[in-house]
DNA sequence: GTCTATAGGCAGATAGAC
DNA sequence: GTCTATCTGCCTATAGAC
């Protein structure tokens, strides 16, 4: 049926930008269905494991976005550098507005559940390695070292999300900017 | 009365510790006073706004503690490279046993609170920008320009809050100690 | 100022009709 | 598969004895 598809979608669209915004704590199952307008039997029917499973999906689901829109740019861009300048401008560009925020990293409910359930946890370890591995590997092909490659894509990706928490915070996107600015430094050319 | 501060001071510390490690949404009042030993009527005689208040003090708390660390290192190191360095792995250790937590900087509970929370957020703010001027007025004694400077300290306290974020979710240092291996270079030597 | 008991509301989860 | 009504328990907050 088609309806069934759609409303799993609808319920994971939902829950994967209200998680990303207000965290796991913070958003209630209520609010999920109130805004995606289904029914809380629908859900558990989707989700028979509860919040918690409905969280590890909504995890996927944010991370393959991001994932995809990261190895696009990747491949556009002649080089790293410029990659991943283009995709921190992108992600800075959603602070401009955040209430149709499209994907931001999962930074916030990682450290938020990191502690206290170990399948989110690895959902979003998960979702880091991904990300980093698309780094490492668009900077392998543009004569890095595998090891040095890795240890960069890390390196990006921490500062990705600390940029996107200060820039949070502030409710200014300028920390993910002047991020943005010293990519050059840490990722030389190489070859 | 001595038991007067006191109890106010024991509360403040466990709350700290709680909502660093867990958040604002995730730590309740009753595991505070539960594990601070209080009864919940000394809680809110001492921050009769409830939990938003108490939420705020702890936030400046934290703040205070780390603010002496870093102002510390920055005195006892030569260069404002190697008292960041110092600092990085000062909270990188922490991660060793997350326990017995004494201060890591408050970027969960920032991340948490900034939609739903306008004092909690200045308070957060506050926090990163008093962690900012430490860093660069170090730089400045060391030949920076102060423009230069003040983004240069509100880089290393993105990346910092990223590192932790990061190294939370992964039970793992390494993403902090990569940091530290980059900071030189970011600040280069001047003058 | 200290402490207990409890109010009032919302959370996650479930039962069961359709 | 869809949807509603409801249970249980925890949350913040308060009242009021001492």
């Amino acid at each position: 049926m088609v309806s069934k598809v759609n409303s799993r979608e609808k319920i994971l669209q939902t829950a994967s930008r209200l998680f990303q915004l207000q965290g796991y704590h913070g958003t209630g199952l209520n609010q999920i269905i109130k805004e995606s307008g289904l029914p809380k039997g629908s859900l558990y029917h989707h989700f028979p494991n509860g919040k918690e499973e409905l969280a590890i999906e909504a995890v996927q689901y944010t991370s393959k976005f991001i994932e995809e829109n990261l190895q696009k740019l990747m491949n556009e861009k002649e080089g790293p550098v410029e990659a991943i300048q283009a995709f921190i401008r992108d992600t800075a560009s959603q602070f401009d507005n955040l209430e149709d925020i499209k994907g931001i990293p999962v930074g916030l409910l990682a450290s938020e559940t990191a502690l206290i359930s170990e399948p989110l946890r690895n959902a979003c370890m998960q979702a880091f390695k991904n990300w980093q591995m698309i780094i490492a590997k668009k900077l392998i092909q543009n004569g890095y070292e595998k090891e040095e490659a890795t240890k960069k894509g890390l390196l990006v990706n921490s500062m990705i999300g600390g940029g996107i928490m200060h820039s949070l915070t502030s409710k200014d996107k300028t920390p993910l900017l002047v991020i943005m600015e010293v990519i050059p430094l840490l990722i030389e050319k190489k070859g």
